[in-house]
DNA sequence: CACGATGCTGAACAAGCGTTTAACATACTG
DNA sequence: CAGTATGTTAAACGCTTGTTCAGCATCGTG
């Protein structure tokens, strides 16, 4: 045994790239640094240098490794979803069963892909953006098919089906702890995808019984955060 | 004109920490120096420290500042909420839509919500618990006034409706871009808010035109990310 | 007026950072 | 076998970081 991580037959160069991985998704780029993930790799600083050129290439060689196993995922999801709408079987497929069905418990994929989104990295900004074209697209199938109902606004329909997907990884934690299921998890994503289901099938609120439609609407409210503030 | 940044008549200590919260928001805690805060606010690096003790003190008063105005949005759409419901108003109220109304155009906050939920911070795991649990009390009275369906998981749909609202915060600027309006102003709240209702109220989905139920399901693929991956 | 708080600063410090450099193995190549 | 890439390291460098310190105004109070 080497140290710190067993990575099986790995290049010293990919195992530095999958510690990083690891520890940018865990805790941020700017909060890991290069001695760490010399050692989580079990190499010298030196070598992490050495091969990726300085910490942004190792960050940008890092992005482009996990961008390529998002669209992968995403790839797969896609084909699997007009699949099942050919098949007549569940209504919807979600980005977080495809990620808990094509990547390990484990995987630190799911945190960086938190961390991509949330920084306003220029790389986050075109993966939404190609997965919106591709949920764009396969809503537009659906609708053709008779499968979703038509919409007066289909872009905000399609960012609002995706975003609520990817809702479910950014919020994971959080999700995990309120419901008592990590999400992710097969137990977890069955609770959460019957859930979801009865909603884009149904809805989930009633209209009111019947009253004046028009009522409370609009009325001002005094802004929370005032131009300037009372001193702390 | 003192510099930078006009806050009218603040006290330092009170500039210092809206120049923190506006940086914090912006690049994160790790990616902002105390010198940068500090020319930002006006003042020498070391009235920070003589202020909030350390950069962490800094950071907890931040923190809590931003806590509290988010605990008085959420309240405030709690009581709007409840007040629409009994008027027979909007079928929902988003925390999007609290944020927009009671947040000046340029405001940080959206974006420290987003810092705040993202990094696993104990505060924000407290704020989402807060959250989720009013939620969750909210959906239950709706149901007994027969505003909203029953589930039999309330749990995972308060949940679901919960998350799906804060994915429009934490989703933000990629929203904005592909659909050309940002969703925390009026016009891309409208827009927002149109979808979101119908689908809560009739779905989105309709069932497949009849065929087979059981079809393609769980056949097993290739997992992604195998425990020993391809050396770059 | 004296005087202790209070607010605030410039200069400096130790520590940690990313990176560089020179050198050492190892292994393929002619 | 010499020679040259390739992989790897220890040690050090320069710079930036958070923080400290001594001192200067300002000001309400006895």
């Amino acid at each position: 045994m080497s140290s710190v991580v067993d990575d099986g037959d790995l290049t010293a160069r990919a195992g530095i790239r999958n510690a990083a991985l690891r520890l940018f998704a865990e805790r941020g780029h700017d909060a890991v640094t290069v001695r760490e993930i010399a050692t989580a790799a079990g190499v010298s600083p030196a070598l992490v240098v050495h091969h990726f050129g300085s910490k942004d290439g190792l960050r940008a060689a890092v992005d482009t490794h996990a961008i390529d196993a998002f669209d992968r995922v995403f790839a797969e999801l896609d084909d699997h979803d007009v699949a099942e709408m050919l098949t007549g079987g569940e209504a919807t497929t979600s980005v977080a069963e495809a990620f808990s069905r094509m990547l390990p418990p484990g995987s630190p994929l799911p945190a960086y892909l938190r961390r991509l989104l949330l920084t306003n990295d220029p790389a986050g900004a075109a993966i939404f953006g190609r997965w919106f074209g591709a949920t764009r697209r396969l809503l537009d199938a659906m609708v053709t098919l008779g499968a979703a109902r038509p919409s007066d606004d289909p872009d905000v329909l399609a960012a609002f089906l995706l975003v609520n997907d990817l809702a479910v990884i950014l919020l994971r934690n959080q999700i995990a702890t309120a419901i008592g299921d990590d999400p992710l998890t097969p137990a977890g994503l069955d609770r959460w995808a019957k859930q979801a289901t009865a909603v884009y099938l149904e809805g989930a609120f009633a209209a009111p019984p019947a009253q004046p439609p028009e009522a409370a609407l609009n009325k001002p409210n005094a802004p929370i955060e005032p131009p300037e503030e009372a001193p702390s």
